[in-house]
RNA sequence: AGGGAGUUAGCUCAGUUGGUAGAGCGCCACCCUUACAAGGUGGAUGUCGCAGGUUCGAAUCCUGUACUCCCUACCA
């Protein structure tokens, strides 16, 4: 790769000569802490802790960048920004992943026992822990690592125990036994928000109950035929004439020959199959209820790996699925299976291990969600948390009305155990914060801790004060929790806002008296370019990993930013990072430009603080300030709003289309012999260089370290709006803007004849500018050679129209000023593209005409609508005539 | 079943108080013009899902409708 030699700057940018030796520069500076007391503003993130041993995935990608962009914008802006790293230990997922590993030597957690088993995912931990605090390095992520934080670190776990213990001695947890649902190959309870309902095609089996004492039968329907061996009643609606009969007799179970009762509940509907429905309150979340309300047998048929147990009689061992055949088998050989209908229904998936999850009556630790739902609903809706996008917060309020106990307990040994310690003598629990040697009711030494641990997300829940240190009272953890808590910001997407936002919101209004969060920003799930969620069983995923290897960092960062709209999902494509990349080559390469043309620039003795003189500034240094203070403002607004890919978009507009395709073009020629241009350049640049920091940090901090005016680094200098950046705006100016889009828009119509009439760029143009405005011909002929050198043209005219015969020619507008753009084409082309080209212009004008006299002509417009609207139009119209009038006459020169 | 989101150029999507539709990519033509071919210049492309309504004027507001997606709940 050839290197400038003013420079020493690649002429491509290579990410991988860059990113880990800036990455490692800003460590070592210590420029990602924050401090526990400072005098600038708190600026506080928390980062959504990943899988301790999992890897970053695309979703994290894009989390992180949308923090990191906060992170560094308030950095930059003079706060206090901290942003606190972790990871989770995430009970089944790390537990699952070890196990099968252990299995692949023969070695299950049951033979090796829970200590060893632990030990072994403590080792897992140490060996795969850092990977994602790499990657999330590769990505930028400007982290106070020295605040990096595990779920399972010990001042977090004693966060966990007191509010266990807190909660319990307020009564709000406790342990029942309940109906939960039950994940068979994980052997563990698992929540509501783990269960996954998908729609599968099964059948509908019909099954005739005989009736006691009679010939009769009643028949059920049912898609779970194996669950009749734990009936205990079946039950009819009591205004059903067609079973008034049956309400209070027995029947018998089939199989398993049980009398069960027939009961009545208005429950049932009617109108559903046979409209008698078997009540198995063991095995099903409707039965249980009734079963509860008419005080029925709880009879299970399961044991822990969902096979059936002793209560299944001669079905035992049977997994449910065979029990199911067999079941059905026998019921058809005695003639009592009637009907089986295939039928579609939604049945509920362990999301964890894909298996079908089972209503199974254990006893389980739950914790009482009614207290505490009131307070969590009232923050939202009086705003002290907001939702952006607003609509969330309906999502999150649905959800706090319904909201029902939270089984915390899972029967896993990795992760928190449950403090409560059961008592063999009189069967009681001791819960405390510190292990205890005896029961406390009895005092009898024969307790033992509970087995189960709690769900990961319990700590989880705790996660924005125990992690600065809650619930310990030293002074780093007071300070911490003084100027950081509240945090800022909760960047996460809508997967997990009731797994883990509703709880953080809760357990901190109740814990810390205030809300964990002040902006729960939602993004969008990151879908493949189909539009198909991203998985490893359907090959789509994407690492942003070999995405970073190939395209760089910062270009998958600008591709999110910039696509990132509300909450909505976005489509990953490699196309677009691939332009983006292009991007981050441009703005390399206009780097590179500047640099080479600044190499005998004399820093002034003020550096960033030296202003040029304004009468010393060309017309486009004073042309390029004024768009740069427009940049600057819309970037302002853009994020302020939270509008991420305008403030991406306004500054890729700006570079791309005013910086580099037009100022540095029409400097070309002037530059090395204009020092106020230098110093211009010198200003825009850095200024350039500092917006984009947040989206693109690696290439503009290598890049600010070779500017001429610069302070210490990019990341921790100032972030430039119009506030703070008035001095150096102040140089733009409004009417030179106008004056140079004029010569813009000049030098666009001659590029436009010579594109479309196909006349070779080698070809320089004669050109007549013709206009009768004495300010018009003075900025013309000022930028004589910018036109001349950017239009490729030769001895222009400036003044009288002449001779308009076998010459193109195009009218510009630019506010008040008219100039027709004239090029003699003797000799260069065929007349008749010329014709068509003056033809196509005119249809255009015609049809644009017709619709302007409507309009203008529609009194109801006149009286209705703005002025300026009406007065616009006005204008538009005049101009339309003019030109097509101009272009009709130049038609009958070409004839 | 209930709730939410969407439908705009070939693709991915913008379009903030209603005023003659925009970007990127792709496509076509010409060009290695000394920052960049990961580039330059020019060009083509849309009944803004469909049907009504409000309005002088609707991609934008209202009603209905079709399709897609997501979430929550679930009838055995």
């Amino acid at each position: 790769m050839s290197k400038d030699q003013n420079t020493n700057l690649d002429d491509r940018y290579n990410p991988q000569n860059v990113e880990a030796r800036v990455y490692a520069e800003w460590e070592k500076a210590g420029y990602f802490k924050s401090h526990d007391q400072s005098n600038k503003p708190p600026f506080s993130i928390i980062l959504p802790p990943p899988n301790v041993t999992g890897f970053l995935h695309i979703g994290h990608a894009l989390d992180h960048t949308i923090q990191d962009l906060l992170i560094r914008w308030k950095r930059m802006s003079g706060f206090n920004a901290m942003w606190l790293p972790g990871t989770d230990h995430a009970g089944i997922a790390t537990q699952s992943v070890v196990e099968k590993d252990l299995k692949k030597q023969g070695i299950t957690r049951h033979t090796l026992g829970r200590e060893k088993f632990v030990d072994k995912i403590w080792e897992w931990k140490h060996e795969y822990g850092d990977r994602i605090y790499r990657q999330m390095r590769r990505l930028g992520d400007s982290c106070d690592w020295d605040r990096a934080t595990f779920t399972l670190d010990e001042g977090v776990s004693r966060a966990v125990r007191k509010v266990f213990v807190t909660l319990y001695k307020k009564n709000m947890i406790y342990k029942g036994l309940k109906l939960i649902n039950w994940s068979g190959p994980l052997e563990t309870a698992i929540s509501d928000l783990e269960v996954e309902h998908k729609q599968v095609k099964a059948a509908i089996y019909h099954i005739n109950y005989p009736v006691d004492g009679t010939s009769a039968f009643l028949t059920v329907a049912t898609t779970r035929p194996e669950t009749m061996l734990g009936d205990t009643a079946l039950c009819v609606h009591p205004d059903d004439e067609r079973y008034q009969q049956y309400i209070g007799k027995t029947v018998t179970v089939p199989l398993i020959h049980r009398k069960i009762k027939v009961i009545a509940d208005t429950y049932v509907d009617r109108e559903y199959g046979s409209g008698v429905l078997k009540v198995t309150p063991a095995h099903d979340f409707n039965d249980y209820k009734i079963g509860k309300t008419h005080d029925l047998e709880f009879i299970n048929i399961l044991n822990k790996k969902t096979e059936l147990n002793e209560n299944a009689g001669p079905y035992q061992g049977l997994k449910v699925t065979e029990a199911r055949k067999k079941v059905c088998e026998d019921l058809k050989a005695l003639g009592l299976l009637i009907k089986e209908e295939p039928h579609v229904h939604s049945v509920g998936h362990c999301s964890r291990s894909g298996a079908v999850v089972e209503p199974f009556l254990s006893e389980q630790w739950f914790m009482k969600m009614d207290d505490l739902a009131g307070p969590a609903k009232r923050v939202v809706e009086s705003g002290t948390v907001r939702f952006e996008p607003e609509s969330w917060s309906k999502v999150y309020l649905h959800w706090m009305n319904i909201i029902e106990d939270w089984c915390i307990s899972r029967q896993l040994w990795w992760g928190h155990r449950i403090p409560a310690w059961h008592c063999e003598a009189c069967q009681e629990h001791t819960v405390s914060e510190t292990d205890p040697t005896q029961c406390a009711k009895c005092g009898s030494k024969n307790i033992k801790q509970e087995d189960d641990v709690l769900d990961t997300w319990f700590s989880s829940a705790l996660w924005p004060f125990s992690t600065m240190g809650w619930p310990d009272e030293n002074t780093h953890s007071l300070e911490t929790q003084k100027t950081f808590y509240p945090t800022s910001y909760l960047v996460t997407g809508h997967d997990i806002i009731f797994f883990w936002v509703a709880r953080m919101i809760l357990m901190g209004l109740e814990f810390k008296k205030d809300v964990p969060f002040r902006t729960v920003y939602i993004h969008g799930l990151v879908r493949d370019s189909k539009g198909q969620k991203m998985s490893k069983s359907l090959g789509n995923s994407v690492d942003p990993i070999d995405m970073i290897d190939k395209y760089g960092a910062d270009a998958l960062r600008f591709s999110f930013l910039a696509h990132l709209f509300s909450g909505k999902d976005l489509k990953f494509s490699e196309q677009r990072l691939e332009g983006y990349r292009n991007f981050m080559n441009k703005i390399w390469n206009a780097a590179r430009f500047a640099l080479t043309n600044l190499a005998d620039f004399k820093v002034p003795a003020e550096g960033l603080k030296a202003l040029p003189n304004a009468k010393d500034m060309s017309v486009f240094d004073q042309w390029i300030v004024t768009k740069l203070a427009d940049v600057e403002k819309k970037v302002d607004e853009a994020l302020e709003a939270e509008r991420f890919s305008d403030a991406a978009t306004a500054l890729y507009q700006f570079i791309w289309n005013q910086f580099c395709d037009w100022y540095i073009e029409f400097t070309k020629p002037t530059i090395t012999s204009s020092p106020a241009t230098q110093l211009v350049m010198a200003h825009v640049l850095n200024r350039i260089v500092r917006l984009l920091h947040p989206f693109c940090p690696f290439i503009t901090e290598e890049i600010y370290s070779k500017l001429p005016l610069k302070s210490e680094a990019c990341i921790i200098d100032t972030y430039p709006n119009i506030r703070n950046d008035k001095e150096f705006l102040a140089l733009g100016n409004k009417q030179i803007e106008a004056e140079i889009d004029l010569i813009k828009e000049v030098i666009t119509a001659i590029r436009n004849i010579r594109g479309e009439l196909r006349i070779s760029p080698a070809v320089k143009l004669q050109l007549r500018l013709a206009t009768n405005n004495a300010k018009a011909i003075e900025i013309l002929k000022t930028n004589q050679t910018a036109i001349s050198l950017l239009g490729r043209t030769e001895n222009i005219a400036i003044g009288d129209e002449g001779n308009l015969n076998k010459c193109a020619v195009s009218q510009v507008n630019s506010t008040d000023l008219k100039v027709k753009v004239i090029i003699p084409l003797e000799g260069l082309v065929d007349f008749n593209e010329e014709v068509k080209r003056i033809q196509k212009t005119i249809e255009k004008l015609d049809k644009d005409i017709a619709l302007l006299t409507n309009k203008l002509s529609n009194e109801k417009f006149l009286q209705n609508a703005d002025e300026d609207v009406v007065a616009v139009d006005k204008e538009l119209l005049l101009q339309s005539k003019e030109q097509i009038v101009l272009l009709k006459e130049a038609l009958e020169r070409f004839k």
